[in-house]
DNA sequence: TTGAATAGTCACCCGTTTAATCACAAAAAG
DNA sequence: CTTTTTGTGATTAAACGGGTGACTATTCAA
């Protein structure tokens, strides 16, 4: 159990590290070097299994990312950056890199996009999933019903929901237990609650949403209740847009009638 | 000019998806979608130049990563998320994992890093020159003394100055044009000035510091005047700790010679 | 209903990349 | 001066991914 080799320092840093760009010997180096401080090719590759010949390149590669300082004798030393320095360093590389992403790809993008009215999409995964629930909360203009399991109602969400309420968007909020509902009246003043349509905690229910009575959203947790809950790529959502969308027509229906009776109270 | 093919945002965008992981045929597949915003598989392979049957497979990656959304009809359609979203999506992303690179690597960090007194330590990169010069200041106890084109003195760096400054630190700083000196007085006000050893300005000298008298390090700025000055990678550097280590003693004569005369006037 | 066109899946080929081995020259150590 | 260690370069082998085409299913129009 404990001794998962995919659990150790090791094989986490290694594989960061080839998924940050380095190749496989690069890494297996930096992560030697990183625990022996400094050392020479030999021992590099005495504890990363790379052969010695090859430790040379890898550690040109490391040395042009700046991961690795090199002094140059016989046989020469090399020596890593700390874990932090190391780290602050891909950090910064990978935040220029998304702003470049993020230029480029606004410039490209189309002025209006219109969305397929009768189709249902679909999206994969907790944090997609997230993502466009937050992308809707963001479009809202005049009502938010959001029905939830309490596991999915992350704090980005909520802060979502906040800043609807602040430009005069209606929460009605469903599927949180009492404790919850009392933080979220006090971040939320204007958000009222309801009662989930359906026992919601044992099924693989996840949330169900709409927005301005022309946006909705359902998800489900797909894996059942055995699966690993750190895993987040278990939930599967479909939506759809308009006025006469298919998924639209049928939980506006629902809503509309869940809601008439549970609020009126 | 501007056209090369370089800076349009499309080879920016799909040259910056490649490397956060995307296949080939995947980034060009966003890209064409992103500006699409919604489309067949024959129109994305119409735009992206992506042979029409691997569309699919290309958009299956970028369903599994959150970044297309699906609608199953016939032909399906699919969806590009916003770029802001997208770009969202990879930041999150790359924030989780350099926290586990982090995380990984100190973990197997040694305890005492001893580093080898008597050689010199080569640096190569603006930005890596620039993250050892911050690991220098921050384990600075009495003095440093940074002398440096005014250049390659940012942001950054003056922050590390203060907070060494605000713990007790000497500060002596030299290089730089009058005005800076007054900012610099502002932001740090135990800091001193001294004139450059050399006429400073056209020389391809980058920084020369030493700190508590006993850890040096030395730049260069290897590429021309012509060079781009946008290009980082122009700059190397070498290091030196220890008492007796050569570039110490060196560099510890002249600046104490030159510190005498400099500063007591 | 039927046939042409379009959509989607699958399997295969081939080139590039990269891990891995080897051969050899230069330098240290004994 | 010999032997070991170190560093460089070339060479081989395997894996990955781009590119193509065959084949089935679906759609649309006669």
């Amino acid at each position: 159990m404990s001794s998962d080799p995919v659990d150790n320092p090791q094989a986490i840093a290694i594989e960061q590290l080839e998924r940050f760009g380095l190749s496989a010997y690069a890494a297996r180096t930096f992560v030697a070097l990183a625990s022996l401080g400094t050392g020479t090719a030999r021992d590099v590759s005495q504890v990363s299994e790379v052969p010695r010949t090859r430790v040379y390149d890898a550690i040109d590669e490391l040395h042009d990312r700046g991961l690795v300082d090199v002094l140059q004798s016989s046989p020469k030393q090399f020596w890593a950056t700390s874990a932090e320095t190391a780290s602050r360093t891909f950090e910064h590389e990978l935040q220029h890199r998304t702003d470049l992403l993020r230029t480029a790809l606004s410039e490209l993008e189309p002025i209006e996009r219109r969305v397929e009215q009768h189709g249902v999409w679909t999206v994969e995964g907790q944090p997609a999933v997230t993502e466009r629930v937050l992308d809707f909360f963001a479009s809202a203009d005049d009502e938010i019903v959001y029905m939830t399991v309490e596991e999915l109602l992350t704090e980005d969400l909520i802060e979502g929901l906040g800043e609807a309420a602040e430009r005069g968007v209606s929460i009605k909020l469903a599927g949180v237990s009492t404790e919850v509902q009392k933080r979220i009246q006090d971040e939320i003043p204007g958000a009222r609650m309801f009662e989930s349509l359906w026992v919601w905690s044992d099924t693989s229910a996840g949330r169900v949403m709409m927005i301005d009575g022309q946006k909705t959203l359902a998800s489900a947790l797909v894996n059942g209740a055995d699966a690993s809950p750190s895993d987040p790529r278990s939930e599967t959502a479909i939506w759809g847009e308009g006025d006469t969308n298919s998924l639209v027509v049928v939980l506006r229906a629902i809503f509309t009638w869940r809601l008439d009776t549970a609020l009126s109270e």
